[in-house]
RNA sequence: GGGGGGAUGACAGAGAGGCUAUGUGGCGGACUGCAGAUCCGCACACUCGGGUUCAAAUCCCGAUCCCCCCUCCA
């Protein structure tokens, strides 16, 4: 049963996702038709957020994106984690409060990713805010029997009797201890046990509970928040790689614990990110936030990059990398620029029907053709485990046929040009590219009347051939950003990116 | 020790039995007063060794090398 590239694309076979759980590309089918469900685990809110967790919720959010591309209803969630081990530790170093510590960070981190452009969930939740969904979920896991209090008051989820427990991460009870590198604790049954609650210190910022004041583990509150803001179970759990094990796994084990039922159907790890092909990190000096990267570079070019990738792969950031991004992201954005003038004016809805209706010389049916293969083509790719790469290289093919057809003499009604225009820029939203406002002069009338003042002038200088001036002309407003292209019609102008 | 992912042209990066992406960069040409943009063309690939097949970068076996996770981490 042989299967022809064609026929793994075709587009009506629906969208294919590969599932950490199985570790295969299986088709996504949600458990309401129509209706996403997804929860992915976001920041705990000690620092700035870095390009790691940029990468990772462009990914997600390019998920997103494309599932509503197709037309689905999305709800998709994202936790903050504003009480943790690290808050506490920071916020003392800091010599603020934990709660101070945790809304600044939460506040700048957020504020980090809106402005690298990746478009917010329809809701954020935090910890603090679900105490009593968290307490409530940890009592029932206990009324199961699933898990046990320890003599200071804290909960641990006794690991031996959940069955199943290591699907997610491929492993049993038995090989974590024969690793080793777990240290065991009096107050565990079991090592492998982990904390539902902890028991709270001196000093640390605490909670009431049934075992006396605490707060919760690391991996409950998405169990609790997930199942409060969704439902249990719901459609697409997601997060890094490095999440895998111990936190989805262990949510896995208590989410089943306390409902009984499945919790999430398909679970979407992301790649990791290294930086000059090092791993990031701290010790090395090579950690960099998203506030730094933004100071170096643009936003779009960097989502670029990003996308230029596929999720799960491993992704190595560097300032050539970048820097190449941007240089492949300024041919898209000038064939859409010139796209953009070719529809200005044109008032009616896109439509399919109107373009066909109207593609009646052979440029306007080229133009059509190009527009229908490109939509079929991103599909295909999208729909295959959302391949951004092949999506963004089936884009260039795409500005390669549209440059052609700009240059075409023929005639060509506005309605085939708003139809490709509409495709384009679409897919290019979905790829979270093209968000910005154009680079052209359309918003500004007095800075358009100037320019083409200016180059008059430098047209007549052109033409007694004074190169010096018109050079001179060109080379300045190249100093503010600004581009003088001469093309046969005349010159343009345009601002550089 | 256990689990997982890789090795594709100068570089980035898809593809997964026959179609040999795409981009950046390089070279040549067209257009230009020059530049830019654009177009046309060229060069440069599938880690190694076996096997299966009419046909392998793609499937199988073996080797080498790299990375990640098992501890806080997106």
């Amino acid at each position: 049963m042989a299967e022809s590239r064609t026929e793994k694309l075709d587009p009506s076979r629906g969208v294919r996702i590969t599932d950490s759980l199985t570790n295969e590309k299986v088709p996504f089918v949600p458990l309401e038709p129509g209706r996403v469900r997804m929860y992915v685990c976001g920041l705990t809110v000690y620092d700035d957020a870095h390009i790691g967790h940029a990468r990772t919720y462009v990914s997600f959010d390019v998920i997103r994106r494309y599932l509503e591309y197709k037309g689905f209803d999305v709800r998709y969630v994202q936790n903050i984690t504003d009480v943790e081990d690290k808050i506490i530790k920071a916020a003392e170093k800091a010599g603020v409060s934990h709660l101070e510590h945790s809304r600044k960070y939460t506040q700048r981190a957020l504020g980090d990713l809106a402005r690298i452009g990746i478009r917010d969930p329809d809701a954020f939740c935090k910890v603090t805010d679900h105490m009593d969904d968290i307490v409530a979920l940890i009592e029932e896991i206990i009324e199961n029997g699933l898990a046990y209090v320890s003599d200071s008051g804290s909960v641990y989820f006794d690991v031996a009797k959940k069955e199943g427990y290591g699907k997610l991460s491929n492993r049993s009870v038995k090989e974590m201890l024969a690793g080793a590198r777990v240290e065991p604790d009096p107050e565990k049954r079991n090592p492998a046990d982990f904390a539902l609650w902890k028991a709270a210190k001196p000093d640390e910022p605490h909670w009431e509970s049934p075992w006396g004041k605490g707060r919760p583990g690391w991996h409950i509150e998405c169990s609790a928040m997930s199942e409060r803001l969704l439902g249990q179970p719901f459609d697409l759990h997601g997060g890094g790689r490095d999440l895998i094990f111990p936190h989805h796994e262990n949510e896995i084990a208590q989410s089943e614990a306390a409902k009984g039922t499945d919790f999430a159907k398909y679970w979407l790890h992301t790649g990791f990110l290294n930086v000059e092909g090092e791993k990031m990190s701290k010790s090395l000096g090579n950690f960099i936030t998203v506030r730094e990267l933004l100071e170096r570079h643009a936003a779009d070019a960097v989502r670029y990059f990003y996308v230029l990738t596929h999720w799960r792969s491993p992704i190595d950031f560097s300032e050539k990398g970048i820097t190449e991004a941007a240089a492949a992201l300024e041919r898209l954005t000038r064939t859409r620029e010139e796209l953009d003038k070719r529809v200005s004016g044109h008032e009616q809805p896109v439509d399919r029907y109107l373009a066909v209706a109207n593609a009646a010389s052979d440029a306007e049916k080229r133009l059509f053709e190009a527009t229908e293969r490109f939509l079929s083509v991103f599909t295909a790719a999208m729909d295959d485990d959302f391949n951004t790469p092949e999506a963004v290289a089936a884009l260039h093919a795409f500005a390669g046929d549209l440059r052609k057809a700009l240059s075409d003499n023929g005639h060509v009604h506005k309605a085939l040009w708003a139809y490709a225009h509409d495709a384009f820029i679409r897919a290019g939203r979905v790829l979270t590219l093209f968000q910005d406002a154009p680079a052209e002069a359309a918003g500004d009338k007095t800075l358009d009347a100037v320019m083409q003042a200016l180059l008059k002038i430098r047209q007549e200088a052109r033409e007694r051939k004074d190169w010096a001036t018109s050079d001179a002309i060109r080379d300045r407003l190249a100093e503010v950003g600004i581009e003088v292209q001469d093309e046969k019609t005349g010159a343009t102008w345009r601002r550089a990116s």
